[in-house]
DNA sequence: CTGTTAGCGCTTTCAA
DNA sequence: TTGAAAGCGCTAACAG
């Protein structure tokens, strides 16, 4: 049989109010007794047992996600998640509160994270913006004993807890190679287009693309960045005048977002042979295009995984359990249209 | 606050007793009386609260994983994970046994199966063998009461519940569109090594790789199959002749596994292009042959999702409770040497 | 500083 | 056919 408190208390000749106070390392027991008790649980080889004891305390982890109100595929459907989850809350024993901030704002971000200090939750979860203000606030949110898991886009040198999402210069080498071999290598031209590059994530995508065709295919000539602020529309301007000046363009790579009007500009140009398209994030648009033979190549961050992995490590963290590192990398899922799920 | 079975009690006018005879299906209970409560639990819209009926109950859910005794790196990590699996088993409640059976025996399965059956456990997980002798025996464990979960290799026309794997055949197209793609659609003769077509998963990634390159690169022409029995120095032996007979060979997609013996072959081969190799499973000699650049691409199944996916699918199973399919999915990894773990 | 006792939400004898 | 009461492993008052 599995050891209990009550092993323990008997072992060590003490009470089970002294093996818990032993146990969750509270004060108010002489170092004699409380010796006495850790070696009967070394003995033992106790482990306890955590869905008992969150009976007991009747306990519910309360959570806050910060999520920004973005109106792509990718981050409705990430807010989508966060709702399913909030829907398995009962079963899974938590509190999660989905708090609104505009997107691109690092005041407001930070506005968001000093009102999560103060609901005191066991855990919080945001996207990150790459600003020196929010990783202050960050700093404040560790500072309460709070747990973070950042979202998507990490916030270097902060306190941060974990990351639960991909490693974006991976993801551009990956976009690169492809291109590279898609290619094959020779004289060719492509076009980058982009969100911002005022953003991390496609700065580090866009660095990563850069280095993979510029160690492996010299032949590649890669063409100044479109920046198309994750919107549809401009991305269509955008893609349509640069295929016009670019006639013999041979790729593009879409590291951001508004990947529909990239879709509609590739559909209605008028060019001897479609470029090759690499995209990120599988959503309705792109999943048709890959279908359709427009979009070539699709990288995924699996937006399901990024936010139970979020949860389940905040819950880790919170009762200073260890993680499992393998269960918990976000992958770079690449999708042809061979292998869509 | 949450309702109770407390709750339930008070509304319907009944006893602890009484409700939990009523939750859980058990006889002895008026139809009147049962009504009232099962009335009393909608109208609360109750739901049970699983780890304290578990702590009552005090449950554990005893598995049984058969895996067959295959020495390739695979089968080898598919163990350690489901090892890994029972390392954690006190924190997840769980009791996992691992029944070991000799490698392609349908006999043996059988006899473990059997052997499975008289344990009564609360479910069994194991490798499939396409086998009409597999399908009597698994229809058995069914007939018995115990949810089945197939791992990496499915059992059609079985009632199995899951299956914790990849599609096979969708890999094999994958395999297929990237060999295309990476030799730019050209004129090009590609070698297939297997293990045995004796193999389902095999048969399968075959069937795949060929329909994919029969539709969309006519220019391919595929030998016949090389069954290497995933056996690396037989593996090193045929993909040597290969490449003498047929020194323009153009790629190489090796779908089961003996991929050491390949990469051997490889790296010796006196050819003027090295071949575009494209095998499975992500191995200590797979991944170095990737960073290598001696293979381009592996496609892969995540031996530790597999097993975490199974076990969960059996938990939920044997509760009678629903998977989240998303979460349950094995994807196919395709990795590169710029996206490697 | 330490122990007693009453639960958390559910299940399970054992009586009635 | 129903109910009372004990208990799963742990925690949290409240006394001493």
């Amino acid at each position: 049989m599995k050891p209990t408190v009550h092993d323990i208390a008997k072992i060590a000749g003490v009470s089970l109010a002294t093996v818990d106070r032993v146990l969750n390392g509270r004060p108010g027991v002489r170092s004699i007794t409380r010796s006495k008790v850790e070696e009967a649980i070394a003995a033992l080889g106790y482990v306890r047992d955590l869905a008992a004891a969150n009976l007991a305390k009747s306990r519910t982890y309360s959570f806050v996600f910060i999520l920004p109100e973005n109106d792509n595929s990718f981050m409705i459907g990430l807010r989508e998640e966060v709702r399913g989850a909030i829907s398995r809350s009962s079963a899974e024993r938590t509190h999660i509160r989905i708090a609104d901030v505009p997107p691109f704002d690092p005041e407001a971000l930070v506005a968001a994270l000093e009102k999560a200090i103060a609901d005191k939750p066991a855990g919080v979860s945001f996207v990150a913006l790459d600003a020196p203000e929010v990783q202050a606030a960050a700093r404040r949110v560790t500072a309460a004993g709070i747990p973070i898991v950042t979202l998507v886009s990490d916030l270097p040198d902060s306190p941060r807890d974990h990351y639960a999402g991909i490693d974006n210069i991976a993801a551009g080498r990956t976009a690169g190679s492809l291109m590279g071999r898609f290619l094959s290598g020779r004289e060719a031209t492509v076009a980058v287009l982009a969100g911002s590059m005022l953003v991390r994530d496609h700065r580090e995508r866009l660095e990563g693309f850069s280095a993979a065709i510029g160690e492996a295919f010299p032949g590649i000539h890669i063409l100044p960045v479109l920046e198309g602020r994750d919107d549809p529309a401009l991305a269509e301007t955008m893609i349509s005048d640069a295929l016009r000046r670019h006639p013999d363009m041979a790729g593009i790579y879409s590291l951001g977002a508004g990947n529909r009007g990239l879709i509609r500009a590739i559909r209605k140009a008028d060019v001897p042979k479609r470029p090759v398209v690499i995209a990120h994030e599988l959503t309705v648009s792109t999943r048709a295009a890959l279908a359709d033979g427009i979009i070539d190549a699709v990288l995924n961050q699996d937006a399901g995984h990024e936010v139970r992995s979020a949860i389940r490590v905040l819950k880790a963290k919170a009762d200073g359990l260890p993680v499992l590192a393998a269960q918990e990398r976000i992958r770079i899922d690449i999708f042809l249209k061979d292998n869509l799920p």
